[in-house]
RNA sequence: GCCAUCGUAGCUCAGCAGGUAGAGUGGUUGAUUCGUAAUCAACAGGUCGCGAGUUCAAAUCUCGCCGAUGGCUCCA
């Protein structure tokens, strides 16, 4: 990527005055105090400008930005009743939604070439500053941009139209300073949109392009495109023959096959140890239960028509779990804790059931029945911290160990203070005394004990939880960033993120904490005056759901695990029939030494063998014959084609240590 | 739930101006006994997602349903 150059400006010179003739074609934009503007516009003090290249992450910004326009100015001029609507840009790519007749991919080259003939017409794009009734005027026809005017520019102030030849954009800027910037671009798809992203609003039509300074990048963007669609994890978990989807008798609800239970049960087996270690006890709950704890629990009231539920015949209701925290709760609601027991931290593989809407289903990414690494912590408020550093500490080791990944961020979500109201908050009344648990959004605002509704608001448990983790955080030296307004209404929570051999970031890890559960289910512990004191419960999930997480792993390593999930770790492949014992003998060793083995015994040639079986990506293929059998050797051939001879106890051996070590790459 | 596209053999896909299905691969059997990405041959495999309609005739056209994919919305 370009790095972008300082030059000094004068107050009143115009922008692209400063840009050196040789810089003409490569300069889009000047930035000045932090803010962007066009070359066109003149700088409205002295000062040091950043000429803002193509090449750089602004400029491709704004080269994506201008792309978008251009391809509005190709829609309106084809299909001159199109009402544009807005546009925006992601990393590589931008879309722009029109209210317009549907139109599929087939018609991209028309457009694409009338986008190409504006581009070559190399249009100087220009900024007017207009009032806002003018602006109305100007956009008299299309309300959507109506309505944006109004929603950004303020009674009797101005902002800034763009014109590039007939085509007009109420738009901020700031764009490339002619149509002839855009050149390499390319159409990808379409899809459809709700104006304002309201379904009970008209649909649109949502085009997405792309757009880059030059041909190579743009050429280098499609190949990774087709990559990250060649590793698509429902495509591997084909190749791999990991797991199935009964679409007629079981929508949206996973069936591992047994190599994908390998993969499943190395997972969990991980987890156990780890919650092991940490103190995490694991326990086991039911998955249908009287629809009573649900109602309890609230999720009943917000979930219901997202929950498996059903009525047996002698009139009993019941739902499958949505969640596990319920469950865990009914185990600890089995005794009576002193604040000496606590922290009681419960983990469960527990699989949930939700009733994804039809459209919202997608491979292991979205099921409807998946399985948790769900933790719950019941605590002491004074344990959050320790708690909360515990889990911090391990979170990043396991994503290392499993994926090699040192690319972790953390987002640290809080309450909004301007609006109490939507959270669940501790309140004393004013006048009797009573202290109670009121989210005043939704629950009637008032004294549960005496009606008064002179309620105080008290903060302390939110700014202590809040503070705990902001503490845990800090502690152990990890940058996070902090949202407020994000938190759940029952308390903050940190969330973890994990970017992935394709530059993806993943949301994994959660850490939550909850004041409303242990309400709902009245849950306390004795302290040491012998007082009923209401635990909070820590929500956690590391690998967030095994179904999703196993997707990223075989998106991230292309299928290629590390040795320790792999399903097959050795496929041992005869020469000819002649060998088949030695082949036999081998595959036998390999199993009796703990390895996920498989012996190919079929008729066949060695390379109709390999060729078929490389798509199940089998870590180390083991050709064996004359030479091998009679000196007790394998000939091992790994995922990358490379081929070794072992002594055969040798071969044991550093297969043991891989998967002992649980290493990313293969032995050789 | 909404919009678009799609649903043909285990898999990948062809057939669709309407005349009741075809290839490759996999499978089985036989021949071959083979040194690291397809040995040869024969055979078996499909009520063309489900249901209705139009028609003498539907995989093909129409409608409804069920599913899948890409988005939108949602994601405790």
């Amino acid at each position: 990527m370009d790095s972008n150059q300082l030059f000094k400006i004068k107050k009143g010179k115009a922008f692209q005055d400063v840009v050196p003739a040789s810089q003409k074609n490569n300069i889009v934009a000047a930035q000045l105090n932090g803010r962007l503007y066009d070359l066109s516009e003149t700088s409205p003090e002295e000062g040091n400008i950043e000429l803002i290249s193509i090449g750089s992450r602004e400029g491709e910004k704004i080269l994506l930005h201008s792309a978008a326009h251009l391809l509005a100015n190709a829609i309106v001029e084809l299909y001159p009743d199109a009402l544009p609507n807005t546009s925006n840009e992601g990393e590589d790519t931008f879309y722009y939604d029109f209210n317009m007749q549907p139109i599929s991919i087939e018609d991209f080259p028309v457009i694409e070439k009338k986008m190409e003939e504006i581009s070559h017409k190399n249009l100087k794009i220009e900024k007017k500053i207009l009032p806002k009734l003018k602006l109305l005027e100007e956009f008299s026809g299309n309300k959507y941009k109506q309505d944006k005017i109004n929603e950004n520019v303020k009674d009797g102030s101005e902002s800034s139209m763009y014109i590039q030849g007939n085509y007009k954009e109420f738009c901020r800027g700031p764009h490339v300073p002619s149509t002839g910037f855009v050149k390499v671009f390319k159409l990808l798809s379409i899809s459809s949109t709700n104006y304002g992203g309201d379904v009970n609003k008209e649909r649109m039509i949502r085009i997405y392009g792309t757009a880059f300074p030059d041909r190579k990048m743009l050429r280098e963007f499609l190949q990774r495109r087709e990559e990250a669609m060649k590793r698509d994890h429902r495509k591997i978990g084909q190749e791999m023959d990991l797991f199935t989807f009964d679409n007629e008798r079981a929508p949206g609800m996973p069936f591992y096959a047994p190599n994908g239970a390998v993969i499943r049960n190395e997972l969990i087996n991980y987890m156990k140890e780890l919650n092991a270690k940490s103190g995490w006890e694991e326990v086991w709950t039911a998955h249908a239960f009287k629809d009573i704890i649900w109602k309890q629990s609230g999720h009943y009231y917000k979930y219901k028509d997202d929950m498996f539920l059903f009525t047996l015949p002698n009139g009993d209701s019941y739902g499958l779990k949505p969640m596990n925290c319920p469950g865990h709760i009914a185990i600890f609601q089995r005794n009576i804790y002193s604040y000496r027991d606590m922290p009681i931290k419960y983990s469960e593989a527990g699989t949930v059931y939700r009733y994804e809407k039809s459209g919202e289903m997608g491979g292991l990414t979205r099921p409807r029945g998946f399985t948790i690494d769900d933790g719950h912590g019941f605590v002491r408020e004074d344990q959050i911290f320790d708690e909360t550093v515990s889990l911090l500490k391990i979170i990043p080791s396991i994503f290392k160990t499993i994926m090699g990944t040192d690319e972790i961020t953390y987002d640290l979500s809080v309450m909004d203070k301007e609006h109490p109201e939507n959270y669940l908050m501790s309140y004393k009344c004013s006048s009797c005394g009573e202290k109670f648990m009121l989210r005043a959004a939704s629950q009637e605002f008032k004294c549960p004990n005496c009606g008064s509704t002179d309620l105080e608001a008290d903060f302390t448990m939110w700014d202590n939880a809040t503070e705990n983790l902001r503490n845990a955080l800090d502690s152990l030296g990890l940058k996070y960033t902090e949202y407020p307004g994000e938190a759940a209404f029952y308390g903050p929570k940190i969330d973890v993120h994990i970017k992935d051999a394709l530059g993806r970031q993943w949301q994994l890890s959660t850490i939550q904490i909850d004041f409303f559960m242990p309400g709902n289910f009245d849950l306390y512990y004795i302290d040491s005056s012998d007082k009923k004191v209401r635990p909070v419960i820590i929500h956690r999930a590391i690998y967030g759901s095994y179904e999703r997480f196993i997707a990223i792993l075989l998106e991230h390593f292309n299928g290629k695990l590390p040795l320790w999930l792999t399903p097959i770790q050795a496929y041992v492949i005869p020469v000819s029939e002649n060998y088949n014992n030695y082949a036999r003998s081998i595959n036998q060793k390999l199993i009796e030494n703990g390895i996920r083995s498989k012996v190919d015994i079929s008729d066949g040639t060695i390379s109709k063998k390999i060729k078929l079986i490389r798509p199940m990506r089998p870590a180390y293929i083991i050709v064996v014959g004359e030479k091998e059998s009679s000196s007790n050797s394998v000939s091992v051939r790994n995922r990358n084609d490379k081929t070794r001879e072992y002594g055969l106890d040798e071969f044991v051996s550093v297969v043991l240590n891989e998967i002992k070590n649980k290493d990313i790459g293969q032995a050789f």
